[in-house]
DNA sequence: ACCTGAACACCGTTCAAGT
DNA sequence: ACCTGAACACCGTTCAAGT
């Protein structure tokens, strides 16, 4: 009844499973998805699912994914469909912060499951990383320098993806396998993501222990409580709270 | 191993229980609270801990009580001991909503798991309603309109208890029971919550909407985002980033 | 009153077997 | 190649029984 069957006997691929998991969780929560009951919904055994998802967590992983491929079509959907490429053109910073802040949070109200499901996951899934890299780029370009746009992106936290999550635990960074393997993975992540890796380098060079302390979390905290506070100071100062 | 035993024949009680669940998800992670190893961390069979919490929901619960209460722990720690009133003297908003959110913050890095418990539970927990109602309270004295107290709570989310998420359910201001009951109930809260209830009527007041508009998400959420971003904006053009 | 054992209806997952 | 049935090691919870 939660998902829509389509016909009978369709083929069964990720994609359907990754569907159909979405509807369930829309219509009765996330609870009520488990391996055996989207199953049923797909008119098939529990265990055929397995050749299409490497388990629940991949399964899992396959719906923030979809949920991120949703941001992205949302977005694109409230953009002028004029430029093509990524504008480095007049277009300020705040305008594409902004609009993507909205459409995370148009997907997130149509899933209200996304947000508990994406800050539940044991690792950050790829597809977010991208979501991160846009958004640091579109800051860079705009002027600002790497330190205060990575200050944005953990101020930002749950505007941009509804979840307030450290995007960088301090294992990610390559603390605890050896050196060349951590370079190699640095330099291949820097191919895909080259302003997160820049801003990694930028601010490693700026700290005083750079292995440890390039993301000093407590004051990223600090300076994102700071900026509410101050903001909300001075709207109570301003008497212009248009409602 | 995860639990400290104490002794060996203890005998159990609801503080013990919460308190191995706490110390077995500090070392272990969250996923490892099941009612059957907790109980063999206790000693004890897993039905034996039916007679002291009223299931895992109640365990759950239990243990987001608990975290609040040291949340309180440690902003008496960090307060001077002078005033033991609910300060209307001359400390500011700003000072004691910053120093709340930094002891909240202080707990969540001492019990990782607690923002992703806190914003799993299907319900507000009633403990968490007193923090908020500390926090708007203060807001208040300082002389903040309710307006804006609002407007405040929501910015701050993720900063006052580690998650991001409504604290007002639409379905919370008494929608789906009858009106009288409804009423009933808005008194009773009153009692406990004077601000929040004082909030929530003048923000009914003004609504065009009392019934479903009082609370206006989206706008809500613009108005964090845009507090953000002027923020940031602002920070980007004053050379004053000190580190 | 507090604790227990057996049982029930669920999980995710493995594995050998079907087609 | 894709799907399946039976089985395993787990869940939370009920219920009658112990002390």
């Amino acid at each position: 009844m939660a998902a829509t069957r389509t016909t009978e006997r369709e083929p069964l691929s990720r994609d359907r499973v990754l569907a159909a998991a979405a509807a369930l969780a829309d219509a009765e929560g996330l609870p009520a998805v488990t391996m055996r009951r989207l199953a049923a919904d797909l008119g098939v055994e529990a265990m055929s699912l397995y050749h299409h998802l490497p388990g629940k967590g991949g399964l899992l992983d396959g719906l923030v994914e979809t949920v991120i491929v949703e941001i992205e079509a949302e977005l694109a959907r409230s953009r002028p469909a004029t430029e093509d490429t990524d504008g480095t053109d007049g277009t300020d910073w705040r305008d594409d912060v902004r609009r993507r802040c909205l459409s995370a949070r148009t997907v997130m109200v149509r899933h209200p499951w996304a947000p508990g499901l994406i800050s539940s996951r044991p690792t950050i899934p790829p597809a977010a990383y991208g979501y991160y890299e846009a958004l640091l780029g579109s800051m860079i370009r705009g002027g600002l320098t790497y330190h205060l746009g990575h200050r944005a992106l953990h101020s930002l936290g749950s505007m941009a993806l509804g979840f307030a999550q450290e995007v960088f635990s301090p294992a990610d960074s390559g603390g605890d396998l050896d050196p060349e393997a951590a370079e190699a993975e640095f330099a291949a992540l820097a191919e895909v993501l080259p302003y997160m890796a820049a801003m990694a380098a930028a601010e490693m060079h700026d700290a005083d222990d750079p292995t440890l302390g390039w993301c000093d979390s407590q004051s990223e905290f600090e300076f994102t409580l700071d900026l509410i506070l101050d903001g909300l100071a001075r709207a109570n100062e301003s008497p212009t709270q248009a409602r």
